[in-house]
DNA sequence: AGCAGGATCCGCT
DNA sequence: GCGGATCCTGCTT
């Protein structure tokens, strides 16, 4: 079953821990692949110092930002690699979940030859334990940009299971987010080999999702 | 029209 | 641990 609009209409401070253990699904070249997500982070609307819709920003790029919950927002970073995010939240509120590492379920040959480089053969984990690395892997650029991830055919997103332990702990490389660097916004499985930074600092901390 | 900087990764030390 | 790769975005002029 894909996660519905309702599921993503959440905040992006819930949607973030929920959307671990559920299934990333990219349709290329006649193949699925399938991913776990294992590592999320949140960016918080207006109010997030680290959000690209800091303060309302809406541009070309933002825009997305503001569409309903369930919407991607794939862009260019560091002028080489595309991170994915899930849009959330209502309507014109721009929110959204950056998802940091998954685990592959199958096609792991896909996977492999879509990374460049040796890293990734070194080690499974390479493969896909990075916003980076998961995009090549999966080959997700910026023409799956502002996609309905609940009709969309080539990329969308399964209900799965939720692990066992979950832990949250400071999202990575926003030192310029000044007061917002130490939220807790960034989710992880603390069992899962793909986490990119698992590195516990004094924040780090288990996490109990709420019912609410 | 020009410029500074970034939600990253890789290879080398 | 460090620096380089590489180019789009957003802001300034």
């Amino acid at each position: 079953m894909r996660l519905n609009r309702d599921f993503y209409s959440a905040n992006a401070l819930k949607l973030a821990p929920r959307l671990i253990g559920k299934k990333l699904v990219r349709i290329i070249g006649g193949k699925k692949l399938t991913a776990r997500i294992v590592e999320t982070e949140a960016y918080y609307g207006p109010e997030d110092k680290a959000c690209h819709a800091y303060r309302n920003r809406r541009t070309k790029r933002t825009e997305v930002m503001y569409y309903p919950g369930g919407y991607s927002y794939v862009y260019l970073i560091y002028g080489m690699y595309c991170c994915l995010n899930i849009v959330c939240g209502p309507p014109e509120s721009p929110q959204a979940v950056l998802i940091r590492a998954v685990e592959p379920l199958n096609n792991i040959d896909v996977f492999m030859k879509n990374r460049k480089g040796n890293a990734a053969k070194l080690q499974m984990a390479n493969l896909t334990n990075g916003p980076g690395k998961l995009c090549q892997a999966m080959n997700i650029d910026h023409k799956l940009n502002g996609l309905d991830l609940i009709k969309n055919t080539d990329l969308y997103i399964l209900n799965g299971n939720s692990p066992p332990k979950l832990v949250s702990a400071p999202r990575v490389n926003i030192n310029y987010a000044q007061e917002y660097c130490n939220k807790l916004w960034r989710w992880y499985d603390p069992e899962s080999i793909f986490v990119s930074v698992k590195k516990k600092n004094k924040c780090t901390q288990n996490y109990k999702p709420s019912i609410t």
